[in-house]
DNA sequence: GCCTGGCACTCGTCACATCCGAGTGCCAAC
DNA sequence: GTTGGCACTCGGATGTGACGAGTGCCAGGC
């Protein structure tokens, strides 16, 4: 186990190279923190914790950097999460109020997380899966065209067209609606299939494909987990990665794009508290020299959605995580109000 | 005037730099291209199109590079549109009638245009104002709160919360429901406020100030012309913008998230045929160096959205304009269907 | 046993000098 | 109007040496 004052130096070395992007030698460090021994302990300490894997040397004669298992060390046992100053948390909060939708909601999410991190920030629109129906409308376009319309708890709205096998009169229609509605109307979706299994059958003879064709396509359009949305900015904080640009920016940018990538980067996320996947950690390989810090956020207690930031291996690991929790609470609370 | 060989001269400029990214002097261009003149001849002709200001060396003592004056030259009269090859036709039909709703449509046209160009592709969502009126819904989720739901021929489909001043029966709902639809399913969105000035005349009075306030609520959502949305992909590609990186990518980077700022490019830009803005036209600070293709797209013969790439300055013209005219026809063709 | 000061060594960075060659402008000749 | 020749410019690549931050190791002190 490392002693008391090797965790010390890493973290002096951690919040050091954060601040000044350089590697970070044994002189500086005893003069920036006063860690109470000479540069020379520090530097026997230094080449214990290279040994162990938590730091490294660019090139020999240079100062040492964390590695992506330095960082893990730090987050987990030496860094706190640096809780966000009261006049920020009024500034979360009234920036959030100011929304007028759903989609703005999430949209000043985003900017609001791309500030306060000068990161790239990821907001997952609510997800379908564990919100509840707050009212499905059937529209008659055509003798055989129905508009499928389906309303959640958290404002968002999908909608489906639905060709039916037969015409579909205006009655039968608002007679669906309305047994559709006061069956699953407040019901979680997952509970929806059994609630509609049975309905077809109080249904004449010929409207009963209809209603079938209606059912399945109102369970294809909850199960649909892929239609999962998410917004992305803070993309222009990318330019303050590093020096060797090109080469590192290229495929981040190609990730955030492939907003398959990020799903199910946020998916494999632990449900509950806040995730830091630093470096390697990640899957996603083009995203193996930036960290992603991750948290669900939800209108209930629980969780129907993700967001995060992307940023740099090198980031502000409490602040962000700050940032990141403050900002999920507060979106959870303006859900929980519309 | 100049003469027909220098423009040639400041064809082949073009060309060359479009392709190798460098200065290009006298020597290489008679080697490149057979002039049939010697390297003399044409540094006359390229001291005559400098003092012009149709190219410009950026030190004494190197190539030749076109300035923007150049390109809108070469552009106006120099190039023509290169026309897509049948298997790219092919391709680019193949991959759009694959879409199954709009979102999709507007996704894959986004992956399209960024995969064809190379370049950063932005395309707007059909907008309301030209679009008609397909379908108005309304729900009754308390008794003094109403859904609207507006359903346009494009296929999109908005939806507001109505606070009422007063409770509203479901019956007043019925009504208002068929009469709004009898009188306004598929008009033009324009003519839609005059068609229902009167409408609340035949509501009883204590109905009357309910029915206004959706009135209200529709005609503001028709109009709401900043809710318009685009999207916007391939920003990858801009790693492959120059050398002096974070200066020129920074600026884009920010343009392309403020979408306010897009949304008046893609505006400005002529309503019908393609729009070539080059590097100082863009009246966008940020992208300044940058050039915007843009075109029109819609269902009937008429414009309905506008999309187009956004790149360096330094780009291949006849190619872009090429793919962003197909793909803006073939988009046209699949919104018609639809 | 741990900490410390000292010391030789490494190596990347910077400043400076040099060289090379692509490209130019100009001019005289065709 | 075109061409070949020629002197000139200047950016980029290459090389050299000094500098200094940083290291590892070791012997001595607490």
């Amino acid at each position: 186990m490392l002693s008391e004052r090797r965790l010390q130096v890493l973290r002096a070395i951690v919040q050091d190279y954060v601040g000044t992007e350089e590697p970070v030698g044994s002189k500086a460090l005893t003069e920036r923190h006063n860690l109470g021994v000479s540069p020379a302990t520090v530097r026997n300490d230094m080449a214990a914790l290279e040994d162990e894997g938590f730091i490294a040397q660019p090139h020999t004669s240079a100062g040492r950097i964390p590695t992506d298992k330095g960082y893990r060390l730090f987050v987990d046992k030496l860094a706190g999460v640096k809780p966000m100053t009261g006049p920020e948390r009024r500034a979360i909060q009234n920036f959030l109020d100011g929304a007028v939708d759903l989609d703005d909601v999430v949209a000043r999410t985003v900017r609001l997380l791309a500030q306060l991190t000068r990161q790239v920030a990821v907001v997952q629109y609510p997800s379908l899966t564990r919100s509840t129906v707050r009212h499905v409308e059937l529209l008659s376009l055509a003798p055989a065209r129905v508009m499928l319309v389906l309303i959640t708890d958290t404002g968002r709205v999908e909608q489906r067209m639905v060709d039916c096998p037969a015409p579909f009169g205006e009655a039968s229609l608002a007679d669906l609606r309305a047994r559709l509605n006061s069956r699953i109307a407040g019901r979680r979706f997952a509970d929806v299939p059994q609630l509609v299994e049975d309905l077809p059958e109080a249904f004449d003879a010929e409207d009963r494909g209809t209603v079938s064709t209606v059912l399945s396509t109102l369970l294809e359009t909850l199960v649909e987990e892929n239609e999962e949305r998410l917004m992305i900015g803070g993309t222009a904080n990318l330019t303050r990665f590093g020096h060797d640009f090109p080469l590192t920016i290229r495929p981040v940018l190609e990730a955030l794009e492939e907003q398959v990538v990020l799903l199910k980067l946020l998916g494999e996320a632990g449900d509950s508290g806040m995730t830091v996947r630093i470096g390697h950690e990640n899957a996603y390989e083009g995203l193996n020299s930036t960290s992603v810090v991750s948290v669900g956020y939800g209108s209930g207690g629980e969780a129907v959605a993700k967001l995060g930031v992307v940023g740099p291996t090198r980031m502000d690991y409490p602040g962000t995580m700050g940032a990141v929790r403050a900002v999920a609470r507060y979106v959870g609370q303006i859900l929980a109000e519309s």
